[in-house]
DNA sequence: AGCCATTTGTTCGTATGTATA
DNA sequence: TTATACATACGAACAAATGGC
């Protein structure tokens, strides 16, 4: 069973959406809502989780993977960087 | 032998794609192309009738299984749901 | 048993158009 | 005008299960 999220997406808020999900994923992770070398929740899973756009949920993710904390495998899926590496 | 598609998909209609297949297909189960519990064509096949893609096909088809028109068993097909159940 | 074609399930990659702030 | 987001679509690849041979 995956943890639940524990926040939501604030369409009013400064930041916008893309960024409050990298925040939010950044801290499950470092939270261990998802261990090293594991999957984090499909594209389509986060759409549904957090109620926004694909490519917003890609262009978060893709925040993380730039930051080294995340990275994705085509047609698998997308993964926890094990740390210093 | 199947019967023949009757309508088009219009890329450049309103409607998208996928609302107009699942208009077309829920026309073809109420004229009686296809029985109660009878396969519908496969996905594989809508896609080459139709000429869209195979993601459009799926979304069409879960609307009419969300509309309780349809259901699916895996590796098997896609069934027209007998009335009343 | 093994092989293979069929079929649905899943996932990421990419592109386009529209709307809004 | 630009950045952001959403909706939709097509593409590609692979998994898993079924059924025929």
């Amino acid at each position: 069973m995956e943890p639940e999220p524990d926040a939501r997406i604030d369409h009013g808020a400064p930041l916008p959406p893309y960024r409050q999900l990298a925040g939010i994923l950044l801290a499950r992770i470092r939270r261990g809502d998802w261990q090293p070398n594991r999957a984090i929740p499909s594209e389509a899973q986060l759409v549904g989780e957090y109620g926004i756009a694909r490519a917003t949920v890609r262009r978060a993710i893709a925040v993380l993977v730039d930051q080294g904390a995340l990275f994705v495998v085509p047609q698998r899926g997308t993964f926890v960087k094990p740390e210093g590496e």
